[in-house]
DNA sequence: TATAATAATGACACACGGTTCATTTTACAA
DNA sequence: TTGTAAAATGAACCGTGTGTCATTATTATA
């Protein structure tokens, strides 16, 4: 008798897994990408995937637990340590534009494809929905925090600003993505937003 | 000696195809569209698609260029009967809106889906850029004859400012597609945004 | 009516990804 | 060293879509 693998050997085996398949999504999309690729990528056999995950559903809804909790904690982070709201703000444009720039070694396109593709889909949709939500509700309580300490007089509910910034961000996403950053004039773009925001939330102009 | 359907009779029976695709792209998406299922759909056999197009991107492709032509009519009819330029994209928007009502009977999503899916494909995204400079392009023209009729005083180089209309728009549709118009506050948005592009464009409020 | 040209058919071969499961390997415990 | 339980393997099967091509149907012309 023995198990063979502790708790931690299992997790560190979920975790080479999803890093292989992360970098099969980044290189491929999430349509191409198959569970094939993933364990090839992880240098495992075929049928070992399906110890770890039933689907490739899974594995990706995986990663994206990842990267949410890693902004979440970055924003608590960044809180913590700056006085200004809008600073946290313009520095997370700061940190999409640079992403953006490097948008192919990002799985943030492979994040919109699989929105994009998934509204018919039931399941995917209410995840989706629920994605939604608490991402538009976490940049609210963020703005939230600035209306409380004076930085900001909005000029319409918060959820609206939240929302509109929200898919404007996005519109300037999926083009750059589309075209390219330069050809997107993206740069130029997100700074046309920045001043949008301020002005919506009631900042002087500097 | 004989042909046997006369060139007119051809483009009918390209066009029963394109038609039956239509309804397929509208109902799968673009991916899980297949090309069995257009000829299950026009209700012919396997192999006589292939008479008339070689693959499911070339039926696509056909598809919007159609569109397209469509729209470009539709905006130089507009142009003859309106008196405004301001009149003529307002109009646009609320079309725009109530397209985003039904989105699911709609085949935009699914030219969502294609573009976000094919920037990786070289092909595909050189069409990709081409139809977005001609889209803005042709958005700019619009623009310029509402600046030449004095109609427009435009605090930023228009160019940018289709730029941004594109961009903005599309983050609201991507949203609706998403969420659904309601959860989106997809009127509220598209008011948002109606409201800045006047800004930018130098309109005095109403 | 006969025939020739071509439109249309649909069976078939092929490729590919998903999934299962009998078998092999591994590592710990006795 | 040996036995054993779990981990890992990969061959094999299944389902599905693509594209081809020999065959059949159709119709204008001779």
């Amino acid at each position: 008798m023995s198990p063979k693998i502790t708790d931690e050997q299992r997790e560190q085996r979920r975790q080479q897994l999803l890093n292989a398949a992360k970098l099969v999504f980044i290189r491929k999309g999430y349509e191409p990408a198959t569970m094939k690729d993933f364990v090839e990528e992880a240098g495992m056999s075929r049928g070992w995937i399906y110890l770890y995950f039933q689907t490739k559903e899974d594995i990706f809804e995986a990663l994206m637990e990842q990267q949410d909790l890693e902004y979440e904690w970055f924003i608590s982070e960044a809180l913590k340590k700056t006085a200004s709201v809008w600073e946290i703000i313009d520095g997370s444009f700061t940190q999409l534009k640079n992403e953006l720039m490097f948008m192919t070694d990002s799985i943030l396109p492979t994040f919109y494809e699989y929105y994009l593709t998934g509204w018919r889909d039931e399941q995917r949709r209410m995840r989706l929905v629920s994605r939604y939500k608490s991402g538009i509700a976490r940049f609210v309580k963020l703005l939230q925090i600035g209306v409380d300490r004076g930085e900001f007089i909005p000029s319409m509910p918060l959820d609206l600003i939240g929302q509109i910034t929200s898919s404007y961000q996005e519109g300037i996403m999926t083009h750059t993505l589309a075209v390219g950053a330069e050809k997107a004039n993206t740069e130029q773009q997100l700074s046309a937003l920045s001043t949008y925001l301020r002005q919506l939330l009631g900042i002087p102009r500097e």
